[in-house]
DNA sequence: CCATTAAGTTTTGTTTTGGAACTTATGGCA
DNA sequence: TGCCATAAGTTCCAAAACAAAACTTAATGG
């Protein structure tokens, strides 16, 4: 079974996942809880390609959790807010940051 | 960057994210959740190759979110249980649930 | 007029995934 | 005895997704 055919699934969680069941997906929405809104940002603090970003982007946006919003006009420079759906995911991060600190600590130097 | 990388990343979302963040890891707690414990009913319940079942289930009883138990002798049997680490996931779950009952409406029939 | 910034897109090669068949060990049953 | 079923995987191959790095576009500042 493909991802994408989960969003027609009985299960609600399921239906969840096949928006937001990546790991880069979630990291983005990390990223927008800190505060941080443009393309450059997610992918120097995330470590993601740049193409697998643009595309996730794409697909929140599709997907009403983020809005992508003219910043600039000359030139042209989107970037990207969270919408109220989008919000309403924030406390699945917050358990996982918390079980994330408890559960795992860093075994060897942290990263960026 | 490699999702292995993550597990020493300084942000803990992201070191939970480098055992749980793909789709289906996530459906696999779900269905522990909903009190299931064998190969066959995860593989039948969430839709998911016994390849990547297989490969799934191993990395949660490597991190210590599943039990690997023996629940016959003859022939072996193992079945995977939460441990206390993986019950402590149970809230993202929920939320998720929420979430996917308000946002994702299912748009065709519902599929198995 | 040349370097820089920012948001992407393209390209190429590697890795992961999906689907389906196969394996192993045992028990039931005719 | 021989044979089918069950359960938990494993193996194989083609298709899809991904990583890394270079390229594009449009405007700005020196």
């Amino acid at each position: 079974m493909k991802w994408s055919e989960l969003s027609d699934n009985w299960c609600p969680v399921a239906r969840t996942l096949s928006v937001v069941g990546d790991r880069w997906t979630l990291l983005i929405l990390r990223d927008c809880y800190l505060g941080k809104s443009k393309f450059e940002e997610f992918a120097e603090s995330s470590g993601m390609t740049r193409h697998i970003l643009a595309e996730r982007l794409k697909r929140l946006v599709e997907e009403g959790i983020l809005e992508r919003r003219l910043y600039s006009s000359a030139p042209k420079r989107y970037d990207y807010v969270l919408t109220e759906k989008g919000e309403e995911l924030r406390p699945a991060l917050r358990i996982m940051k918390d079980w994330g600190r408890k559960h795992m600590p860093v075994r060897r130097e942290a990263k960026a």
